[in-house]
DNA sequence: CCTACAGTGAGTCACATGGCTAACAATCAA
DNA sequence: TTGATTGTTAGCCATGTGACTCACTGTAGG
């Protein structure tokens, strides 16, 4: 549990950087070496390589060595828990707005009814 | 579009602290005075307050002054954007994953084939 | 009016983060 | 073997972040 919190830290925080939520949408769409990854980025290269590190400790991401490029690929587990506490949250307090919603409406037909009562009065 | 992305990095951020996502999930099940939420954390209320304004700033959160409390509750939109961001990042690689199962699953047929027509000769 | 309560603002500090350059592997291709 | 290609490591720097304290404001209640 308090590992699934880090780990919940880790995945939040390397998808807080635009770098490196594209390099996510680009290893989605397929697995690339570091070198196609650089080409249409506007920085230096260490500092992409530091991204992908971010991107494998987290779990988001893994990378093996073939020849001299390094092939980095999209891990399938890995959004699942972030996705399932996002959702749950959602869920949970959507549930509320609609209990709230319920209960305003209550009010509502509450309300009307009086009206009528003082119609007919 | 580049707002969108200033969004994510916002909210992915915000989400990316332990303190931030417990203040998350008790505003989830209801709303609450900033002395409720300071009342069991282990920090000074100056540093809590930060945190509701980073989590404001990203539109997670509203508050509103009511006499010389602060209430503090969740928006319903806020996670909508975020949520749909993963969602579709994983079902883009999900789906490749996919095919590239049904690939695997194809060769590995013409693989049976082979190794029927070997054992037939 | 005065006191206690609930925040709020300003300023400090240690450390993490994202960027850079420069020097160093490791591997492929001629 | 030598040169070009593709990372990789180390180290530097500016900025951002989360924590603190201390002093302050605004409101409620007696």
């Amino acid at each position: 549990m308090a590992n699934n919190q880090l780990a919940l830290d880790r995945v939040f925080h390397a998808l807080a950087d635009p770098t490196r939520r594209t390099i996510v949408m680009r290893l989605s769409a397929e697995p690339s070496a570091v070198g196609d990854l650089f080409q249409p980025m506007p920085m230096a290269l260490p500092t992409l390589l530091k991204h992908i590190r971010v991107l494998e400790d987290c779990g988001l991401v893994t990378t093996r060595k073939v020849g001299r490029e390094r092939i980095c690929e999209m891990r399938p587990e890995a959004l699942r828990e972030t996705d399932a506490w996002l959702s749950q949250q959602r869920s949970v307090w959507e549930a509320r707005l609609d209990r709230m919603e319920a209960h305003v409406l209550g009010l509502q037909e509450k309300e009307n009814k009086n009206d009528k009562r003082k119609k007919r009065k």
